[in-house]
Formats: structure tokens, C-alpha cells, sequence
DNA sequence: GCTTGACGATACAACGATGTAACAAGACTG
DNA sequence: CAGTCTTGTTACATCGTTGTATCGTCAAGC
């Protein structure tokens, strides 16, 4: 059916190699071969059978990059990034959504599509450390966006999540806040929630404010619904919070809607700091305060460590941190 | 590097053909022979290498789904559908971005990825109908999503834009509105956005308004940002609106908060009316009334016609059209 | 006892591309 | 003039997998 190297060959009245070396830009083709081969291309619209050729060269032209949702905007962000970065490698790149279940992305990085791609960049959430241990001598790059708390020996990029949730949490501190909630604790997770989590108490405590646990809604995922449910139950609660720091975004989005719904005032009555710097909120009523990772800066070094990775077999793995910035709105204008 | 059938075989005591076999679920394989070679499976960690097998197969287990931007939650949405749907036949998603641009589009249809994949679901913006003459046997099922304005013969799937314009204009004129704008026309493109001026016109017709062309504001691409301006334009125009049609719900986002910056209420002053139906809407202040065409349809119904297609080879393109809601909400609300 | 037939296993070729080696012809070297 | 180099081309093997053809073996059926 499809037009293949032979056809494109046999109407150039060459072998199939320097057909071949033709669509390879080989130098030593003779100019009159070479013309009749292009024509042929021409005339038969030949398309090089990608999959045969990486088959051929050993590589695949494939990265797998696995996000949980890719409904959550700063992930959408994100896969757009990576895909330009990994263009310029000449990389296609396989998104795969894994829900943040533990079994999915574990299948990621060892099942089926491993054979299919030169490397898989995870954005992990439920898997445990120990489940790298086993997978000690990965055969392709792997890369982990965003879960320093895994301690294994792997590529990581991510951003100083203590110190930026300490950074969001002396924001509110700063504008006089005394009560001031987080919500999208995971416990039994021990990943960025955790390291969020520390930042936020670390900040407390310096500031000498009590740590009051009935302040620290977890969340099992990251939603506008479960910010909203979270925001409800503290508001619920006796002695509800004067600001509140959601662990993403999407949090936060919910937790100003509940708060509306229950005639607060944002940022009057509540303050609220977000974490992920999505577009959304810089359009939500009011504009929302994020704490910003350089999300470009994040897919580049994470195409970049898979290329290392690639070229140089021994490497070691790497810790890569890059920056991040406290945009402040509307949502904790004074 | 990887282990393969071979080493399988090899460790098994069997030919290449038996582990194939067994691997595949043929049935006549001895006990004995099947269950050394699973052990084996097991012990080496085999995984098929799925671009050799669908080399063999002639099939490449692969869709190309091109949407404009994955920022777009409408899209990234419509992706997660389309993806979970095509999982069902065994099919990976590579998703591509084209930004709208026409060759871009043009590029995805024909270019280099024609042989790495099975099929092309394909969400055009920038195409004309010309562009399709030329490609009129295509070797690959071709699926276009909500663009039935390019009369080709070729698989539609979408709604009917010019009926849910009309509904949604409709609902703005029983609120007792009078000045209705419309945000998102595209002079030029004759696709989805021609449709939906075509149902706001009718819509006014209807009711006897006059189409004041003052009232329609172009913007070359759909983001929060141009609905912002093109509020703006309005606002600052004499005679302001007193609602507003947009013909995505980013648009209507970007116009809600611009005018919310101009001290403007939404909906006392201003009724917005957006299109697509995402989740973003149900959180923001207020919550937005929408059209919301049914993703889910969307996404199984382009599936369906690339199988379909690949199936039964003289198939006839099909036009298929899927349901849609008007979502009341608050930005419409008396 | 001889044909069927089901079962079990294998060798071989093929998918489409490219690396290797070999070869031929002409152009240099010494 | 033999020997090496450069250029140009090709046949062949190969990547990992599976379809086809083939060849056994053993049991059932007459």
C-alpha cells in the first residue's frame, strides 16, 4: 500500500541503498542518481517508514512523558514545553496520563511502550521509593519531575518545594495573618506534598505561630472540587483561618469559590496563596497569588538530562533545581 | 541491550516461533514448552518490542490527534477523552500541537508522520477547503473535529454550531437583553467561528434586533487575553453592550475580567454567554453560562470513524453530529 | 494397517530501513 | 607500472517480530 524505499528505487533504476543513501544525504551519490532518485521521491510522495527505521537504527524517536491529569492546566502547560524542548532532538513525545495511580505509573516506567521510547520523563504522585529500587539498572533514561522525596538514585528536576512553600507562607504571615490553613495535604504520600507541608510549618514556627492541626486539610487529589470541599470543612470548623495556602492552584480556585459561595470576601476576609502559576489565575476573580515554577526551565532539563543520559551511559544521576517566584494578586492584596 | 524473543527461546529451550507463539496465546503449545518460556518471560524481564511487531503487522498502533493548543482546556479535556477512548483498541495517542497554523495542519496530514500512524483525528483552524481537494485519496483515515464548514468528503464529527449560536444568542434575547455582542469572528477562516456568527445573526433576525456590526469583534486566536481586549474595544466603543456572546469560554473569561476591571457587574450590567462548557467555568466569579457540547460523543464517535474507516477501505466519509447543553449559570443569571 | 486429522514444533521469509563489506573503475602516488 | 586512494554502486545481513509452509508424532476411524 504504502510507497516504500524499494518502489522509489526500482523507478530511479538504482538499488535500494542508494535510495537509500540519497534520502540519507550520503556524499558520494552521483549527481545524475541522485537527481532521478528526488524525482522519484517526488512523483511517488515516499515517506521514510519511521518505525523500520528506528528499528534499524536501534533508537525510536520517542520519549514517554507521563503527567497525572492532563485536564490540570499547569500539566497542559507543561506538556507543551516539554514537546517544544524535545523537538529540537528531534523527539516525538508520548503523553500518557497516570490518574497519580501508583500501578500506572509504575507500568510507565517498566511495561510495554519501554521497548517504544528512548526515555520517560514522570511526573510522579503515588509511587513509593522502594519501587525504584527494584528497577536499578533501567535500560532508557529516566527522568522524575517534581518528587525530590524519593530518595533513589534517579534524575530529578524540581523546585525548592520547602522554601517555596515557606516563601508563600511568610507572604501571609507578612500581611498579618494569624490563622493561616493548608490545604492539599497527602498523608501516606511522601512526596511534594510533604516537602510543602514542612515549608509551611517551618515558616510557622518561625514566625512563632502554633501549628493547629485542624488547620491542614489533606486532599487525595489536586481539584477545584476538592479545594472547594477542603475550604468548606475549615469554614465549618470553629475558629475558621484568615488565609489559607493551597498546595496548587486548582486548590485554590475551589477554596476562593467555596469561600465566595459563603459570602466571604477574598482577600479581605481570606487570603489565599496558590502554587503552580497557571494562566487561569491571572484571569479568576480575584487574581490568584501562585507561587510560579520556571516551568520552561523544568522541560528543558529534563529533555536535557535524558539526552545526557543517552549519550553518556555511565552518567550519574542528577539533581537539577530550578527557579521559582511569588506572583502576587489580587487574592492576598492588602 | 534489550532482551528479545530470542533470548527468550533461547533460555526456554524453544524456537523463536514457540515464544512467539506464546507470548501470543496461541493455543497448541505443551504445557511443559509454555510454561518454561513464561518463566523465562519472567526471569529476563521480556517486553515485545512493539515497533518490530507492528512493522510485521503493517499496522502501527499509533493516532495522530492535532488540536490547536493543549493550553486550551477545551483540548486538553477533549484529549483525555480521546485518549481513554483510543486505549480501548489498543491505539497510543500522539498528540500534536499545530497553534492553528495552516500548514502546520497541512503538515500533519501529510507529512512525515503519514507512515508512523494508523490514522489522523485532526482539529483544524487555519485549513482551507482547497487544501483537502488535493489530498483526495488519502492512505490513512482522516477525521476532522468540529469543522463541517469544509464541505470535502471527509469524516466530520461536531455539533451544530449554528443551532447552539442560535441557542445560546436566543438565551440572551429572553433575559431582555438588546445590544448583544459577539466576540471570537475570524474574517477569513471559514470554519467553526463562521457557523457561530451565522447562528448569533440568525438569533437577532429572529427577534427582530438589528445586527449592529459595531457589536462583532473579531480576535485572530481564542485565548483569555483577546477576550480581554476585545471586551475592552467594546467598552471603550459608544453604546456598549449590555451582553455578550463569546464564542469560546476562554474568550468569556478574558471578557468577564476586563470588564470586571471597568467596575463592571456581571450579569446586572453585562450577561456573558462562552462555549465549550469546561470545567474552569463552573469555578470562576461568577460561574459561566456555556454552551457544552458533549466531549465524550466527540471523542468516541472520531475513534469509531478511524476504525471504521481502517475496517471497511471503500467506506464513505461520514458526518456525524453529537448533542450539546446550554448550561445556565450565574453570568447569565437576572 | 492405512488414512485422516489434530496437535506441536520448527525453519524460513518477510515487514522497511540501514550498516557492512565487497567490488569496480578511474585517479592519484612512488 | 604496481600499488593505494577516492568515488560510486551494489548484494547481503540485520533489527525483532510474526505469517506461511512444512514436518513430524500420535490417536482415532474404517
Amino acid at each position: 500500500m504504502a510507497v516504500t524505499l524499494k518502489d522509489v528505487a526500482a523507478r530511479a533504476g538504482v538499488s535500494v541503498k542508494t535510495a537509500s543513501n540519497v534520502v540519507n544525504g550520503y556524499s558520494f551519490v552521483a549527481a545524475d542518481n541522485r537527481r532521478r532518485v528526488q524525482e522519484a521521491i517526488e512523483q511517488l510522495g515516499y515517506v521514510p517508514n519511521i518505525g523500520a527505521r528506528n528499528l534499524r537504527r536501534g533508537r525510536t524517536g520517542f520519549l514517554t512523558l507521563a503527567v497525572p491529569e492532563l485536564t490540570n492546566p499547569y500539566f497542559a502547560e507543561l506538556c507543551g514545553l516539554v514537546m517544544t524542548a524535545a523537538a529540537r532532538h528531534d523527539w516525538t513525545v508520548l503523553i500518557e496520563q497516570t490518574a497519580g495511580a501508583r500501578e500506572r505509573e509504575l507500568a510507565v516506567i517498566n511495561a510495554a511502550h519501554r521497548s517504544l521510547v528512548d526515555g520517560v520523563i514522570l511526573s510522579p504522585i503515588g509511587m513509593h521509593p522502594a519501587d525504584l529500587a527494584t528497577d536499578s539498572a533501567p535500560n532508557s533514561p529516566l527522568v522524575l519531575l517534581g518528587e525530590r522525596a524519593l530518595g533513589a538514585r534517579v534524575n530529578h528536576v524540581a523546585i525548592d518545594n520547602v522554601k517555596a512553600a515557606e516563601v508563600a507562607t511568610e507572604h501571609l504571615i507578612g500581611l498579618g495573618r494569624r490563622r493561616i490553613a493548608a490545604i492539599g495535604d497527602q498523608p501516606g504520600q511522601n512526596g511534594t506534598a510533604m516537602l510543602r507541608l514542612a515549608g509551611y510549618r517551618g515558616a510557622l514556627r518561625a514566625a512563632g505561630l502554633p501549628d493547629d492541626p485542624a488547620l491542614t486539610v489533606p486532599t487525595p487529589t489536586y481539584s477545584r472540587a476538592e479545594g472547594a470541599g477542603a475550604m468548606r470543612r475549615l469554614l465549618d470548623a470553629p475558629n475558621p483561618p484568615d488565609a489559607v495556602f493551597c498546595f496548587n492552584d486548582l486548590l485554590a480556585i475551589g477554596a476562593i469559590s467555596a469561600a465566595r459561595d459563603r459570602g466571604l470576601r477574598v482577600p479581605a476576609d481570606l487570603a489565599v496563596v496558590g502554587f503552580d502559576g497557571i494562566e487561569e489565575g491571572n484571569y479568576s476573580a480575584p487574581r490568584l497569588t501562585t507561587i510560579a515554577p520556571d516551568k520552561l526551565a523544568i522541560a528543558e532539563a529534563a529533555i536535557d538530562l535524558v539526552k545526557r543520559q543517552l549519550d553518556h551511559d555511565g552518567q550519574q544521576p542528577q539533581d537539577v533545581t530550578v527557579p521559582f517566584t511569588l506572583e502576587i494578586h489580587e487574592s492576598t492584596h492588602r
